[in-house]
DNA sequence: ACCGTACTGCGAACAGCGTGCGCAGTAAAC
DNA sequence: GTTTACTGCGCACGCTGTTCGCAGTACGGT
């Protein structure tokens, strides 16, 4: 029957008792399993049980499991507040991608989430205005623009995923190998087929500061912020 | 029991009968299915059906799902061979990044994957070594060439999800809003809350090229590299 | 040549999943 | 007061990943 998106659907029907939750209430409650025990333990049952009510109830609210999904992501997005501006777009955008790096690490779920469609919910909506808002000059298309912002908010997101992914594994991409076995490491090293892969498997034995991603992502940030600058004016 | 990774794991065992299949043939079918048919489509059943073998006999050769998942993420990155390195690190890296994208565009479950653990199977394993030789040079630290390394493949990952986002929904990420109700986006414009975003909402709504998405990914590619280069000597 | 052993293939079964359907109850509109 | 449009929700269906145990098989050691 092809409802409208979540966003439009007023969240009180005009006739008929009043619904018992609150999306608020919903997308908490989701959350909170999510940050918790992970992902996999979002299921309609367990959010239901953890509202206190039927678990098809739950329909009544959202379209299917996606639509609960992007409650999740959009209450998420709320946990912070994007920066205000400076005026310094340079700086603004910095902060646009510590505070959506910070978001993304207090709830490691986000950046697993399938992601196959973009959600727009209000508190998304800030945080891509609060973005364009820092890119957007007079003279520059908005093609440019929306380069500029999706590089950006693009970085921050894999990088927050590959750390994520580290910090899970308990050490760097190439730390997990000698880690996972020292066999395989040694039958990698040992063929001499992969000189740099093992020179940075044999760096990343070396035991690293506990702050290692946060000037990892600084350094990897000025990276990009330098490369965006070259395209503006 | 803790099995070792797959990768160290012999194909064949030492004693008993031989194994009907082969890993390369299991990746296979299940590559296949997900190209045809998505990601949600790949289950034990399907691929074990796909090969003309019992459901669980697939556990013969596969920890679980995830290995099966980690077989067909090394299928997929043999789908395109690593450039030869030219010597000039930056026609390397963008050489890279492209055929990268290239394998992701061909593959799209690739990008939605979990990948709550990194993959490092032979193929993998390839590419990683010639994204680490473009990037090393002599004086350059271990952990700037992981940052430089991760940044750029951080950047290709993320560009293709939002392509295929976009490629799946028909539109802009801002187009997506407008078309997906036209109210919505009235409203978002006509709110005045949102002015830099409801600006590439209307100018996203611009028919674009069918090349749009190669020009926007070479151009913020170029932003990337040029980034990077700052952070070499 | 033969036995023990370590494997392979796989049917049955289990717990859990997302979700469509239909019915009883309720609040607002007329 | 009647009609109407909603809410809550138990039931049921088909599907999922995975464990277990059993029959069959090929190799290693003797």
């Amino acid at each position: 029957m092809d409802r409208p998106p979540i966003w439009l659907r007023p969240e009180r029907a005009a006739r008929g008792p009043r619904p018992a939750h609150s999306r608020e209430e919903i997308a908490a409650a989701a959350v909170r399993v999510a940050d918790a025990e992970g992902l996999a333990a979002v299921s309609m049952r367990r959010v239901a049980t953890e509202l206190g009510t039927g678990t098809t109830s739950l329909y009544r609210y959202v379209d299917g499991k996606d639509e609960l999904f992007d409650l999740m992501v959009d209450r998420a997005m709320a946990d912070g507040r994007p920066p205000v501006p400076t005026g310094d777009w340079r700086v603004d955008l910095a902060a646009v991608a510590h505070a959506q790096r910070a978001i993304m690490l207090r709830h490691p779920w986000l950046v697993r989430l399938p992601a196959t469609r973009p959600v727009l919910g209000p508190n998304m909506l800030a945080w891509l205005e609060t973005t364009y808002a820092a890119v957007d000059v007079p003279g520059l298309d908005a093609d440019e623009v929306l380069a500029q912002a999706a590089t950006l908010l693009t970085f921050v997101r894999g990088h927050a995923m590959e750390e994520l992914t580290e910090r899970e594994a308990g050490s760097t991409m190439a730390g997990w190998l000698t880690k996972q076995s020292q066999q395989y490491a040694e039958q990698v090293i040992g063929s001499g087929d992969y000189p740099h892969l093992s020179r940075m498997m044999i760096e990343a034995e070396t035991p690293h500061a506990a702050d290692r991603f946060d000037r990892l992502f600084a350094r990897s940030l000025e990276h990009v912020l330098t490369g965006l600058a070259a395209g503006r004016g």
